[in-house]
RNA sequence: GACUCCGUAGCUCAGCUGGAUAGAGCGUUUGACUACGAAUCAAAAGGUCGCAGGUUCGAAUCCUGCCGGGGUCGCCA
């Protein structure tokens, strides 16, 4: 049993012990809330019980936490303190921490796992247009997307990846002539680039790939073949290297799901037929509508042009329905900030075909701005002047971009020093976290190499100095870390864990020694250690980072 | 104008459902390597939590208004 659990049963004794004497008030008792608190001179926990009780009951929360005290018959603990307006402030036997980490020893890496749950959730994220490389504020959904999954996962749902390809629409057709384009120019044949274009180099790349592969040979075809041919080939290029670039920062998906697959299936004229059917679809102007303002949208939404070409918005209405159909409990969305006028509508459709709009979660991930030299980068994919995901890894590794891009909230906007970055100083906080792991390592290489190894369970209630008291501690957390980051889609607070939980490893380490030390105690702290490294490792899993062993 | 995110230490940011003396990293200052890796540690200085009201035992946190900054407002995606 948990030992919180342990102590919210033992308190709301002592309060039913307290009313039976007739000391407080007889009345229903809230729910126990119990912190850690600010400071360690108010002990190992806290609660605002009596505050909480005393409103309920009519009672001065100072009297009621006497009471409280008074009546209090657990064993486990110390003593307790009634402090300010009523907290009451436990201070329990170190035992429980010793306890607790035999427990999570015990539980070796599986540690800040939790059994399955049969909740299915679906994270779609990046989802970038497939006409040019990935760019930064890309770098930044895939970090947190990749994440928020290993973070779930963590908590036990059943969680799949999956990107959005977005191959069909006008941008693909500006891909093509873009490519045609470059493609004449190659074989120094005149020609107008697009006025929508993709200036990009890569581009180039590809056309000159094509040259040099088949030569001229295109250039017999008629226009409209040839960019047709040049579009399947682009596309297919395109998406290789996003798959590339995406494995190489260690993000993975599941399913590449086709947009285009929905418009060859007819998916987007049977939902149109089943939205007029529901009544959420009309016409108007010769276009067809979403009635979105039925759902609080400000407006309703062009579906169907008046062309009869589809928006955007009628392949997302089908793919959003196409998921829900796949069996999912939960669609979590990443979009960028300048999507964020769009989550309306979207959740507008998919309570017009009877899905809770709540059942899809869009996180809005803040924009991020790339400073060189002291000076904004301005990033447009038109003008080919980002700086690519590609070029980041380069420069600061898989490592350091995604620690760099997941520590912070997604509320807020990222600045990202390039000239700060791309120096391999130790400023950088993941190298902090991985120095701990290394240094771990290093210790029981060392251990190893002196015929040393651990036996069995370990006298863990030699571990009394404050700074090993304080690493238990912070290792109890974890779970509940875990769980309540992921009910919140936060994976920034497991950067900041892992942070705190390395800083509180180096501490020890400078003041407690593993090597040299009497053989009881070495036992102890070897085992103290090795559930640290465990801890680290799976943290920095889910961050997607690497433990390495040395550095 | 509407919607949304942000405004907390010199800088970059945490602060989960309201709780006690508001935290961390960097930077600054001062110490610690003839014992496990100094990519480390210890300590100090540094704040009117944008402003003004309100809610209450209690507000950085919730509500209202204002100020400042980013983003979006298409039959583009």
């Amino acid at each position: 049993m948990d030992i919180k659990d342990k102590l919210a049963a033992a308190l709301k004794e002592a309060a039913a012990a307290a009313m039976a004497k007739g000391s407080v008030p007889e009345g229903a008792l809230p729910e126990v809330q119990l912190t850690v608190p600010p400071q360690k001179s108010f002990g190992d926990f806290a609660t605002n019980f009596a505050m909480q009780a005393g409103k309920a009951l009519k009672c001065n929360p100072r009297t009621l936490a006497q009471a409280i005290n008074d009546n209090m018959s657990a064993t486990f603990i110390e003593k307790m303190e009634i402090a300010g307006p009523g907290f009451i402030n436990f201070f329990l036997k170190n035992d429980w921490l010793y306890d607790m980490l035999g427990e999570i020893t015990a539980k070796g890496e599986a540690y800040g796992n939790f059994p399955p749950r049969a909740e299915k959730v679906q994270v779609e994220f990046v989802s970038a247009n497939p006409t040019g490389p990935l760019h930064v504020g890309h770098g930044r959904g895939a970090a947190v997307g990749s994440a928020l999954v290993n973070l779930l996962r963590a908590a036990g749902c059943q969680v799949e990846a999956e990107y959005y390809i977005n191959d069909a629409g006008n941008q693909i057709n500006n891909l093509a002539a873009s490519v045609n384009a470059r493609y004449l120019e190659c074989l120094s044949i005149p020609c107008d680039f697009p006025e929508e274009g993709y200036h990009g180099t890569d581009i180039i790349a590809t056309a000159q790939r094509i040259v040099n592969a088949d030569g001229d040979k295109y250039c017999r075809l008629p226009t409209s073949e040839r960019v047709v041919l040049f579009r399947e080939l682009a596309l297919k290029e395109k998406i290789e290297l996003l798959k590339e670039d995406l494995e190489k920062f260690n993000v993975h998906f599941d399913t590449w799901f086709s947009e285009r697959t929905l418009h060859e299936c007819g998916d987007i004229e049977k939902c149109c037929a089943e939205l007029i059917e529901r009544g959420y679809m009309y016409e108007a102007d010769g276009a067809k509508w979403l009635r979105s303002t039925a759902f609080g949208d400000d407006k309703d939404r062009v579906v169907i042009r008046e062309n009869g070409v589809p928006t955007y918005l009628a392949a997302d209405i089908a793919y959003h329905k196409n998921k829900f159909e796949r069996g999912f409990d939960t669609l979590i969305n990443l979009w960028g900030a300048d999507h964020h006028g769009y989550i309306k509508r979207m959740k507008a459709a998919c309570e017009a075909f009877g899905y809770s709009g709540d059942r899809l979660e869009v996180l809005v991930l803040q924009m991020v701005s790339l400073y060189r030299d002291g000076e904004l980068v301005k990033m447009s994919k038109r003008t080919g002047q980002s700086v690519t995901l590609n070029e980041l890894i380069e420069e600061v590794g898989t490592d350091a971009a995604r620690f760099f891009f997941i520590m912070r909230s997604i509320d807020s906007q990222l600045d990202f020093d390039l000239n700060l970055a791309t120096e391999r100083s130790n400023e950088n906080p993941v190298y902090y976290v991985q120095y701990a792991h290394a240094r771990i390592c290093s210790i029981f290489r060392q251990i190893a190499e002196n015929g040393i190894t651990m036996a069995g369970q370990a006298n863990l209630s030699l571990l009394a100095s404050e700074c090993e008291i304080d690493l238990i501690k912070k290792l109890g957390e974890y779970e509940e870390e875990i769980a309540s980051a992921a009910k919140d889609r936060a994976p920034h607070r497991i950067a900041r864990y892992v942070h705190e939980l390395a800083g509180l490893f180096h501490t020890f380490y400078n003041q407690c020694r593993i090597l040299g030390v009497d053989s009881d105690l070495q036992q102890a702290r070897l085992q103290l250690v090795q559930t640290v490294k465990n801890n680290l490792r799976h943290a920095l899993g889910i961050l997607g980072v690497s433990a390495p062993e040395q550095m």
